[in-house]
RNA sequence: GGGCGAUUAGCUCAGUGGUAGAGCGCCUGCCUUACAAGCAGGACGUCACAGGUUCAAGUCCCGUAUCGCCCA
């Protein structure tokens, strides 16, 4: 026997392998997606992560996952595209470069706008080389010549495209109306970017006099600040304590505004004392109030949360100063009535971390419910998209109904600045709320549209502001392919099929592209939307840059390897959409799952090597097909054994990769592998492998080898990609000349399907586990050879033993074996087990430890007769018999039977033990 | 307050109405010529609780508890 070596440790190094492939793939452009490719296309496009820093567990996850959609529907053919891109992430990278001048002792004013802009790009620089870097480790099957970035040329022409669209349409609109402040980046932000936190705060009860001197009424708040903008006190219409005083005013205290008591039935009159202050400029609820009455609308607030000029002794003074001093002087004057302890929710910054205010301002807002209506459309009529799990769909389409109006614009300097040009000629520069304006895509065409609607002399300034990121990212499945322009790009692959994504950011994203979309292709986007859940941390919280307990996935790799990591991420998102819990051990900075994949990565290698160690240096293409006639009579019962496990498990995963049922298709590799190949076929064949060199049994046997492992290699190419393909090369002697990447996906053949042969497997299987079982309990040496005498009254389980009374012998180390119908005497001391109704008896003369044995057989008569009293429990419910399936009834008669049988058995052996 | 999800072995989690599963961990024995990152064997369960539907419930329905998330 020729034995070829491969240079092929013991133990696979997935360091140097991974870094190789990664290489090779992206130099032979092998994911380089062509429009003119005949296959039916395959898209997805990244959501692109944010340039603030790098990936997390989080990205690794969902990367891991579309990287093994895109490889699998690759390799059935179809005309595959994974675009990779970033995100310029405004506020994210705002946050950021502020927090880094603030070191230097700086703010943003003290840039010029280019300097800043030079530092933020610089920034975008860094981060997303260390994005794509990561995403290259991980082995994503991007098309790099499609980067995108949300900032590029193109896609910045997209955005301003879409802008002019919209506000042409009337759809984008300017206006002065109550929004989202967040003080820290002082820059108004959407309702999506506010976070409702519970907060351990106060009520405060003070008294508002009535102006007519004959009482007062009595108000409580938990922003008692704010009273110094009230406007209005209100009441619910229902409420008989205050009928009588709808309609007369009161005299706001320390102001001595006199303001109206209204009646409105958003007033709870559980709350407090039912009588609500009303603040229009500084509640949301306030503001609906004030509209519906007419009550004035006065801002107390500056943009950097100090109070303004309208709030008398204490202008100039923080939000949470002024809120002491508010209720010190109430105090004073005698209206303060008590103060409780109250927990209740206040909205926080997402980026900012810092309690947003409610502030009245001019922004530019996209008018939400035509845009909403088109997507609701599609997804009521036609069901597009198709959210799995189907239960995020409602989620979306909750959302899509209530939605409002969308502030886009932020007073910020990193990002699209907003193409609309204010005629400041009159303003000496400044933009006022009533400064003219017209959007345009650039300078000169606002010029011209200026000009031709003001005359001649005029001076143009642009909106300093810059848009809402996800105004961008909501473009990003047809910008990225060359919208506005026709490409062929979008021609071939928007719509796209699948966007993965989480459920965090179905409203931040999805639901943006699917309105976007609907609006300028009259399409949806993409036919599926595949949520997945979050990955936490080992104690099942949320990872976060503030808690500081992200798990980095490159330490992961570098431990134990890309594919170790994704298959162990994959593995787990069996209960898609579920979040998925990452065990760590922090101090030792190592994952007890990830350890798993890469035990699992090594055994597959040592598989691998044993194979090819046995190929006598010839690749699979070198052996007859699996269906030559030459071959079939040479194949022995276990070949047609693995390859019908085989082509079950192909497909299996075929069938869950489409259902996206990962994890599933995961776990059913994993068992095939080291299960069925590795712990019983490769064991099978070992003695036809060491047979002469010229045998046809052992070329059989040989041929099922290459193909099983040719197969299982595709198969599993999608979910580990380095190690199938390192495996691939040596195993087809490729050098480089192909790629697994592009090879097609096994096929099933029906005809390899054999049920009935699996069966008998089991029974096989379950005989040797019993042998093993009885020299473990004898502890008989593992090297020792014994004899085995098999008995069972069924022909049709010794016909099923015959055929493989050698596997039997040559697994389970036996020098002789029996298989019989009739019990005859025992050949002096025996143990036995049984299985099914098999016994399994093992002569050994003078070494039986009787009350081991007899122990062992009573436990086992125990659980029999328990068996048996449920059995016939069931059978002799006439309800049974009378409604459950026949075949439920039958299954339930041959376990009855098996039992019966057992029971006999059991206590035959325990008289014989007397 | 409204909604969604989870609760199964020590841990992490699968489970499709028909007698409970995996990996890790644990115990025992093995350096058996692919693999000690391995092999073989073993122990471990009131499927959160309570009720209902059903011949039959971990699985379907109602409720309760606990945890988590989203919305207000």
């Amino acid at each position: 026997m020729t034995v070829k070596q491969p240079n092929l440790s013991t133990q696979y190094n997935p360091k140097s392998t991974e870094a190789k492939w990664q290489e090779f793939w992206e130099s032979q452009e092998i994911f380089k997606a062509d429009p003119n490719h005949d296959g039916e296309p395959y898209c997805i496009v990244i959501p692109p992560p944010n340039v603030t820093g790098s990936l997390h567990m989080g990205h690794a996850f969902e990367a891991s996952l579309i990287d093994t959609l895109t490889r699998y529907h690759r390799m059935l053919g179809r005309n595959a595209l994974w675009l990779p891109g970033t995100d310029h992430a405004s506020i994210g990278v705002s946050t950021v470069l502020d927090k880094n001048l603030r070191a230097e002792g700086k703010t943003r004013q003290d840039l010029s706008r280019e300097e800043y802009l030079k530092r933020a790009w610089q920034w975008k620089e860094e981060s997303g080389g260390k994005i794509v870097n990561q995403l290259r480790k991980i082995g994503v099957s991007v098309d790099w010549t499609r980067e995108r970035f949300t900032m590029d040329e193109g896609l910045s022409k997209a955005v301003k495209t879409a802008f002019i669209h919209l506000y042409e349409a009337g759809l984008i609109y300017r206006g002065n109306y109550l929004v989202n402040w967040c003080p820290a980046s002082k820059s108004a932000i959407s309702d999506v970017e506010i976070e409702n936190q519970e907060v351990a705060g106060h009520l405060w009860h003070f008294r508002y006099p009535l102006t007519d001197g004959s009482g007062y009424v009595e108000v409580a708040t938990t922003r008692p600040e704010t009273m110094l903008g009230d406007t209005g006190v209100a009441v619910n219409p229902a409420d008989d304590r205050y009928k009588d005083l709808i309609g007369q005013t009161l005299t706001l205290p320390i102001i001595g505004r006199e303001i109206p008591i209204v009646a409105d039935e958003l007033v709870d009159l559980e709350f407090g004392t039912g009588c609500v202050k009303v603040t229009p400029a500084h509640d949301p609820n306030d503001f609906e109030m004030g509209q519906r009455h007419n009550l004035p609308m006065i801002n107390i607030m500056n943009k950097d949360g100090t109070l303004n000029e309208n709030a008398a002794e204490f202008v100039g003074q923080d939000r949470f100063v002024a809120r002491k001093n508010v209720v010190a002087k109430l105090d004073e004057l005698g209206v303060l009535v008590k103060i409780e302890e109250y927990s209740h929710s206040v909205p926080f910054s997402d980026r900012g971390k810092v309690p947003v205010e409610p502030l009245l301002s001019t922004q530019w807002f996209v008018k939400m419910e035509s845009l909403s209506s088109k997507a609701l459309d599609f997804l009521d009529n036609k069901q597009e998209p198709r959210y799995i799990p189907e239960r995020w769909q409602k989620v979306y389409r909750d959302w899509l109904v209530k939605i409002k109006d969308w502030c886009i614009s932020r007073q910020l300097w990193w990002g699209h600045q907003i193409p609309a040009w204010y005629i400041v000629s009159e303003t000496k520069g400044d933009i006022t709320d009533n400064t003219p304006f017209v959007v345009a895509h650039s300078e000169e065409e606002a010029q011209e549209k200026a000009i031709a609607e003001y005359g001649a002399d005029i001076t143009l300034k642009q909106d300093p502001d810059v848009l809402d990121t996800w105004f961008s990212s909501g473009l990003w499945p047809f910008s990225t392919m060359g919208w506005p322009d026709d490409t062929a790009d979008l021609a071939t692959y928007y719509p796209t099929t699948t966007l993965v994504t989480g459920f965090d950011i179905i409203f931040f994203w999805v639901a943006r592209m699917t309105m976007m979309a609907g609006y300028f292709t009259d399409q949806m986007p993409f036919q599926d939307v595949y949520i997945h859940g979050l990955v936490l941390d080992e104690k099942g919280q949320k990872m976060s840059k503030s808690k500081g307990n992200g798990i980095d996935p490159l330490l992961m790799i570098d431990k134990y390897g890309a594919d170790a990591l994704r298959f162990t991420l994959i593995k787990k998102v069996a209960g898609a959409g579920q979040n998925i819990s990452f065990d760590y051990d922090r101090k030792k900075e190592e994952s007890s799952s990830v350890e798993a994949s890469r035990n699992f990565a090594n055994k597959i290698w040592n598989a691998a090597r044993f194979v090819m160690m046995n190929l006598d240096d010839k690749t699979p293409q070198d052996f007859p097909a699996i269906d030559a006639p030459e071959l079939a009579a040479d194949f022995e019962l276990c070949d047609r054994w693995i390859l019908s496990r085989f082509n079950q498990t192909v497909q299996q995963t075929r069938a869950n990769i489409e259902n996206y049922a990962l994890g599933e298709a995961a776990n059913g590799l994993y068992e095939f592998i080291w299960g069925d190949f590795c712990d019983w076929y490769i064991e099978l064949i070992k003695s036809r492998l060491w047979q002469d060199a010229t045998s046809k049994e052992r070329l059989a046997a040989q041929s099922t080898l290459a193909h099983i492992l040719d197969g299982t290699l595709k198969l599993l190419h999608p979910l580990m990609p380095h190690i199938t393909e390192e495996i691939w090369q040596t195993l087809t002697q490729s050098e480089g000349t192909k790629t697994l990447a592009i090879q097609s996906y096994p096929e099933i053949s029906p005809e390899l399907l054999q049920p009935q042969l699996e069966k008998s497997f089991e029974l096989l299987f379950g005989v040797i586990r019993t042998i093993r079982n009885l020299r473990a309990e004898a502890s008989i040496k593992p090297g020792a050879k014994i004899s085995v005498i098999l008995q069972t009254e069924s022909t049709e389980e010794i016909a099923s033993l015959q055929p493989v009374t050698n596997y039997i012998k040559g697994i389970a180390k036996l020098e002789q074996l029996t298989i019989t119908n009739s019990l005859e005497e025992d050949p002096g001391q025996v143990i036995v087990g049984i299985f099914g109704t098999i016994q399994v008896i093992v002569p050994l003369s003078g070494m039986v430890d009787i009350p081991a044995l007899r122990s062992k057989l009573e436990k086992n008569l125990a659980k029999v007769e328990k068996d048996l009293k449920s059995l016939s429990g069931r059978l002799n419910n006439p309800g049974f018999v009378n409604k459950a399936p026949t075949e439920v009834i039958q299954a339930a008669k041959d376990a009855l039977a098996e039992a019966e049988k057992q029971a006999e058995i059991l206590r035959d052996r325990l008289d014989r033990l007397q």
